[in-house]
DNA sequence: CGTTAGCACTCCGATGCTATGAGTGCTAAC
DNA sequence: GTTAGCACTCATAGCATCGGAGTGCTAACG
């Protein structure tokens, strides 16, 4: 059963009796080869695409072989070198170790390769900054408490002026700091403006900004490279459309990649729940900081991946990552 | 001959002479059209495929009919109404703006859109600012005078005093506010730093941040979006890879955004100059801010694009984003 | 002289047929 | 339980055929 998951995964051909028996250097005949085959297709493990073709393995096969036969490969020395390098570079900064980190994984796997960052569900504000930069105009800069950086340019009708920032400041950093990301809505700014009397006015797009920002910091935030990678495999070969549809609609992925408890993740064709993902296997991990659950990393691609390989890559790569955050992110 | 294209861009089969005029409703006959035509296939402007096969339009051609024959359509209402609404929203941040602008446009299109900043040769810091976050580690946020945001984390090896943070700021505005972005190197730092006598040891990390950050500001940045709409199309068939390939490395792209000079731009296939878009078209725009020229925002599609609809188009969004963008930038 | 009708010719694409061969399942012998 | 042998299946490649859309050319027409 082994060799004919690897074998497939090295050709991409379905894998016949005798291809397997030249090919691994067995030392039974194909007959009984054949024998056993057939009995992985009745208990579902393989299929075959027609009779009198090879077989391939099916999603249950994967399964069983990613569960109980798969010997995980020592990630080599040169790839270790790549990943350390490609990631080291700016990387006192989350995002920018995130970029990194989906760079390298992409270029070395030739598959797509995802970043999610934690939805913000237990976040809160850790702090708000605002930089005049104009005589009307400001930058908002928004920290939350994962380290997520969120910042925009905002533009108000009247002049900004320091007793302006001074009671934003105020109320900011009373009502506003330490509160959850996800809970801060239209309405309960609203309450805040209500309560500020005079300065109300003034601070109504000071607030929606806030609200937007807090939106997008509590949003798990995907980064993905090398779809294009995809494209070269065969086993898209019609329907590639579909899957980067799929694969450009941020939301759905993020959910799958948070969904999940625990370190790393294989979702097998359509073990993922969703059908553009019928032909293709995520691998992924989550990464931690400060020892505890944050985003994940992970890859997509067709399911004959090589996990043996690729699963202690992306294991070490989130290992890493999980280093550098932490460490970034040290108080 | 507008006619032969039109139908081209409409069919996207070869035209021949015989349903050239079934479907376009002409008073001659279909000898005359071949006659026609053979005459523009001597000109260069049309090709067939092969003997006896229609004709399509050859790049010469689409670039005759883009100057000389095509009409511009109106924008019409309901493309107008799309594209107000998708940019407003929170386009008082640029980056919010263009992000907005280039989702709408590869939406309306089902094309890829794209936009590139400017290049930031001209660009200057306009303002830095340091937030500490941690004790250690501290928030740098650097606007550039085209009104580019771009924030980092970092960390230093030692706490964040006060006094740290005002000798940076000294440093800053005295030399950094109002250096141009593209002298900033690391050299041109080292002799900051050696001009601060004591603080260098700590300030080495913030200058390199600075260094970092300038480097980014300055880079055209240019956004992608509805790559995926370009599947689709049929003109790609075997060949997508290296198209997608292509767009996915920034730099080139823009470079090509960024060299011309002026409001419109069309490039028909080599036009462009690079091998990968041998099939493709751009159509992009500069967008002004305060009436001199910034970024430039377009899209990407088959040869046989749409021109006389889309071209209309992409100047009314780019006029739009213009309008908001001064709006937004304003002193 | 430009336009048109007629006609022979070209060549792509679809269709159908056959040969090939990798692979199977089954049975019988080891 | 393993193996050898054999008949059978079925996707794929190759080849010939055919139809049709489209051409170029020539000759007639206004």
């Amino acid at each position: 059963m082994a060799a004919v998951v690897e074998l497939y995964i090295r050709t991409g051909e379905p894998v016949g009796s005798k291809l397997l028996l030249a090919e691994m250097g067995m030392h039974v005949s194909s007959a009984t080869i054949r024998n056993d085959m057939s009995e992985l297709v009745a208990l579902g493990l393989l299929e075959q695409p027609h009779t009198s073709a090879g077989r391939i393995p099916s999603a249950k096969g994967y399964r069983y072989y990613v569960d109980h036969l798969m010997r995980r490969q020592e990630v080599d020395e040169s790839f270790r070198k790549l990943i350390e390098v490609g990631i080291a570079h700016g990387a006192d900064d989350p995002a920018r170790l995130l970029e990194n980190a989906v760079a390298v994984l992409a270029e070395l796997t030739h598959c797509a390769a995802v970043t999610a960052t934690p939805a913000g569900d237990r976040a809160s504000i850790r702090r708000i900054e605002l930089v005049p930069v104009g005589q009307k105009t400001l930058m908002m800069v928004l920290l939350s408490s994962t380290g997520v950086l969120k910042s925009r340019m905002l533009r108000l009708d009247m002049e900004v002026t320091p007793t302006l920032l001074e009671s934003f400041y105020n109320m900011a950093s009373c009502t506003l700091v330490g509160y959850p990301l996800t809970e801060i809505s239209p309405v309960m700014l609203q309450g805040i403006a209500a309560s500020l009397g005079g300065n109300a006015l003034a601070m109504l797009p000071l607030l929606g900004a806030v609200s937007d920002l807090a939106q997008r910091a509590s949003q798990s935030q995907i980064m993905l490279e090398g779809q294009s990678n995809l494209l070269g495999h065969k086993e898209y070969d019609g329907t590639v459309y579909e899957l980067m549809e799929f694969l450009n609609k941020a939301e759905p992925l993020g959910q799958l990649m948070n969904r999940t408890q625990g370190g790393l993740d294989v979702r097998i064709g359509e073990e993922s729940g969703y059908a553009q993902l019928e032909k293709s296997s995520l691998i992924f991990a989550k990464y931690f900081i400060h020892g505890s659950q944050a985003g994940a990393i992970g890859l997509i691609g067709p399911t004959r991946i090589d996990y043996a390989r690729l699963i202690p890559s992306v294991q070490y790569l989130t290992k890493l990552v999980s280093d550098f955050m932490t460490q970034a992110l040290e108080e």
